[in-house]
DNA sequence: TCATCATAGTTGTCTATACAACTTAGTTAA
DNA sequence: TTAACTAAGTTGTATAGACAACTATGATGA
């Protein structure tokens, strides 16, 4: 695979990536326009043009309109966290997945569960507690609240077989998802349903989801310390 | 502004987001052609096609050239995650960053290090500590190997008035970053560095970057638990 | 029944052109 | 000196057409 195999706009991001790794190009030069590139590549502006909007996506350069194309500022490392349902990612790393029920109930919202999930306060919350295991190895406590209005027979559901986090995505489509990663100490019954000390430290994802107008869901996950990480990459 | 003031490819990625977020197109459903969507919508096949590919970039959907495009298996909530030198990231939250070296220093590589650093066992490796504060508090520890190849003039640099962060930046342009985060117990030096206790959990995040053929740098950066965490948002 | 072939449909890429919107620098006029 | 204008350069978007590469399907033939 040689580089002239590439496509066109290929080989135009390829020299421009080529310039910034190498430090020839630093952060604010300018980078060719398109028409420049189009005469030292011999191909159409539309061809430079596709290169280019792909690389400002990648958010290697910036453009200004009327003004020019310069190198983007690095020194954000800028990593693509992809969180997988948990299952899925047991199953992908050739391992089995289970998990266990420990309580399953409808509620009455308080103030503050209220105002973030969006509801009256006295309104009617789902709320479901799960240990998953990863080769019988308790791997996430998953606490989570659900709106009735996103997945009205949540309580019905059978979660040994399936997941909150597919069965949501299945009932109520994602359009947006906030998180937050910490470490804490697990709470008593946190630390029972994982087989840890209440002293070791815990990874705790909040992750909260809005599907069209509810918010459909709000999940505290806890990880043990020792025996799971979140890993990313990020390539030029 | 309305919907007519978008772009044309902008209002067919709008469309397609529309479906999907409603739940009308479900996971591997048919995405109309671009033939489909140059008639629905009066455009150009070129125009179309730029919608479509960069919903393939966003992840929404997936295409097959030959057989068609599909609504993409959205099981995954994929996010980026940002990680800023901590200098500007403190910065942006309007508060001051200062920062102290607890020691800067000149070391053999040992067998483990000389293989992640890609280097002989015995070579010279640089070795900085560094407390960095945010008003005052101290918010992270940073401990950190540095790659003499990559940054010769290491030791040499001041950092009460720069961070390694963004001195190695400058000197070896990063192309490629891997990081992982997890919760941990900070060591004893640590827990002193970030006035903690012992048996408080920390984010530990371990990040070795690359600049071109060089491993530049491997750091650990402990966060305390209760000062620190990661967010990060989906949006469809 | 099975394998082969032809065909229509789809995506991937590229071109040449066009106009709009904006920036920058230089020139002109008050 | 200052303000307004002009012109050149740049990016943003859109079009119509073209060919290549691939898939899926149905027809054909052994």
């Amino acid at each position: 695979m040689s580089i002239s195999d590439l496509a066109a706009y290929q080989q135009v991001k390829a020299f421009v990536k080529e310039q910034v790794a190498c430090g020839v190009w630093r952060s604010g030069d300018a980078v060719p326009s398109e028409s420049a590139l189009q005469q030292q590549f011999g191909i159409s502006r539309m061809t430079a043009n596709r290169a280019i909007r792909e690389l400002v996506v990648e958010g290697l350069v910036t453009r200004i309109r009327g003004s020019g194309t310069v190198v983007a500022q690095l020194n954000r490392i800028s990593s693509t966290l992809a969180f997988r349902d948990i299952h899925e990612e047991i199953l992908a790393r050739g391992h089995v997945h289970t998990s266990k029920v420990i309580r399953i109930e409808s509620l009455k919202a308080n103030a503050s569960l209220a105002k973030t999930l969006r509801l009256r306060v006295g309104a009617q919350v789902f709320h479901s507690v799960l240990v998953h295991f990863e080769n019988d190895v308790p791997i996430q406590f998953e606490d989570r609240l659900v709106n009735p209005a996103a997945a009205p027979d949540y309580v019905g559901v059978d979660f040994e077989n399936t997941t909150p986090t597919h069965y949501l995505l299945e009932v109520a489509p994602l359009t947006e998802a906030s998180f937050s990663i910490e470490a804490s100490l697990p709470t008593a019954q946190e630390a029972q349903g994982l087989g840890i000390k209440a002293t070791e430290p815990c990874l705790v994802m909040t992750r909260c989801t809005v599907s069209g107008a509810n918010v459909a869901s709000l999940a505290r996950l806890v990880y043990p310390g020792l025996r799971y990480n979140f890993a990313g990459k990020f390539q030029l």
